[in-house]
RNA sequence: GGAGAGGUAGCCAAGCGGUUUACGGCAACAGUCUUGAAAACUGUCAGGGUUAAUAGCCCUCGCGAGUUCGAAUCUCGCCCUCUCCGCCA
């Protein structure tokens, strides 16, 4: 959610910013229903002053006295009774308005509607040339036997996956590998809860803008399975004061992913790509808001970083307006080489929420005048499945079999599969 | 799932319809004293809202409704924690 002050002293940059985001969304709506909202809440707080003076002295005051203040009270209190239903209304409006509103980009993100304006920011190596004909990750992982995709259609539908023997070793090998780099980078591991109250995940934001048709619920329980242990991380500190000494805090969450794909039918079928299950290790930071756009560079930094680790060739892009999602005040994607589709295709993104999350979640850093809301960034250090397709398809050989790369070797304990 | 106890500020803890602006203690911070430290003493010590304001005023005693002129205190619903039983890796 945005600042309600600093929609009220800057409209216009706020109706810029949406109209950049391909957002058509009439400000004035919520700068009225902002302003009956002081209007209502000034009354309240008079009114309350008037009836605490009075009940004070109805403990003193003479017998006869009493049942004329009493009936004062009384007029009083039904005064505010109205005032407080009109507070309310205008908060609930004001609230229903403000959700439609996406975060306030950062000045650097280009303008445009879709991914094709979206700008390459670097390249890492050159896409993988091969003596052959380079098989999919699905062909490769089947003929060894690490990917089974046809049994798990029978056991749970489709788009899920049986991973199995070196496929298992190498997921746990990226775990161990990417623990290491990111230890180095005072992140705290944390292994989340999978499920979390609806209320959790409402306050992160991702039940708003259409995002409940993408998350699983459960029938006999008011939970629903997360779609990244990002938004079992963010709840953590709900309501909470930061000291700013223990900032930047940063949290490497390792977990499931379940996600329904609702609405992606018959896109990214084949294979692994596009799956209602993986596990991912996620990247997730409190910092200052003066600090928030250094921890987003380095959260792009250890991703690359750990992608130059792999040898895997990539590409950094960073979103355009129209791409970058509502809670993101600046998106940078890696794309990394994928040869059966011959294009890059996305494997990690890194966000800075700057403060939209936090205000819902009301977790702020304690400052010398006045707390302010913390900021909130995220990122993929892996997410395994695609990460699996990369390694299989880049490190694919002739007859089939694959080369592990380095840092992975010994964490494996071979230097080829199959 | 069954039975019981309990949630008050960073922590402990009193209050159980109206001088409570939420007693008191611990911790923390600042100061006095001291060569320095400890001790002692003095002061500061929850958030949020409103506002030019660190002035006033309003709200918050797990959360939400209700009763009352007045609720931490009474009523109802919900959430959470602890103990015991059952089940269980």
């Amino acid at each position: 959610m945005i600042d309600i002050k600093y929609l009220l002293e800057q409209p216009d940059k706020v109706t810029e910013n949406n109209t950049r985001r391909g957002k058509d969304i009439d400000v004035s709506f919520a700068v009225k229903h902002a302003k009956d909202r002081a209007e209502s809440l000034e009354q309240v707080q008079e009114l309350r002053t008037k009836a605490n003076e009075l009940s004070k002295t109805v403990s003193t005051a003479s017998a006869e006295d009493r049942p004329a203040i009493i009936e004062q009270g009384k007029q009083i209190k039904n005064q505010i009774k109205d005032w407080e239903e009109k507070l309310a209304q205008a908060e609930s409006l004001l609230s229903a308005e403000l959700f439609k509103y996406p975060n306030i980009l950062r000045g650097d993100v280009p303008t445009g509607t879709n991914g094709l304006q979206n700008e390459q920011v670097r390249v890492f190596g050159e896409p993988t040339k091969f003596s052959f004909t380079p098989k999919d990750h699905l062909e490769l992982g089947e003929k060894l036997g690490i990917i089974d995709v046809e049994r798990a259609s029978k056991v749970s539908g489709a788009r899920f996956v049986y991973l199995k023997g070196d496929a298992v070793l190498l997921e746990f090998a990226l775990i161990q590998y990417a623990l290491s780099e990111l230890l180095k980078e005072k992140f705290i591991p944390v292994i989340p809860p999978h499920l979390i109250s609806i209320d959790s995940m409402s306050s992160m934001g991702y039940l708003q803008h259409g995002g409940e048709e993408e998350i699983y619920h459960l029938k006999n329980d008011p939970m629903v399975l997360i779609g990244t242990s990002e938004q079992a991380l963010g709840p953590m500190h709900l309501n909470e004061v930061l000291d700013e000494e223990q900032l930047p805090l940063r949290y490497a969450g390792f977990s499931p992913c379940y996600r329904r794909e609702a609405g992606s039918y018959g896109k990214d079928t084949r294979g692994i790509l596009r799956v209602h299950q993986f596990d991912k290790i996620e990247m997730f930071s409190f910092t200052t808001p003066e600090r928030s756009d250094e921890e987003h560079e380095l959260l792009l930094s250890i991703e690359e970083r750990l992608m130059q680790g792999l040898g895997l060739p990539y590409r950094v892009m960073k979103l355009c307006s129209g791409d970058t999602g509502t809670p993101s005040a600046r998106t940078y994607d890696i794309e990394t080489w994928m040869p059966s589709q011959n294009m890059y295709r996305e494997t990690h993104s890194t966000s800075n929420t700057t403060d939209f999350q936090t205000r819902r979640l009301n977790i702020r850093v304690r400052r010398k005048g006045k707390n302010e809301c913390a900021h909130a960034l995220n990122g993929t250090a892996f997410a395994i499945g695609r990460t699996l397709i990369a390694i299989l398809e880049n490190y694919q050989q002739e007859d089939g079999s694959i080369v592990v790369p380095k840092v992975l070797q010994q964490l494996i304990g071979k230097e080829k599969i199959g």
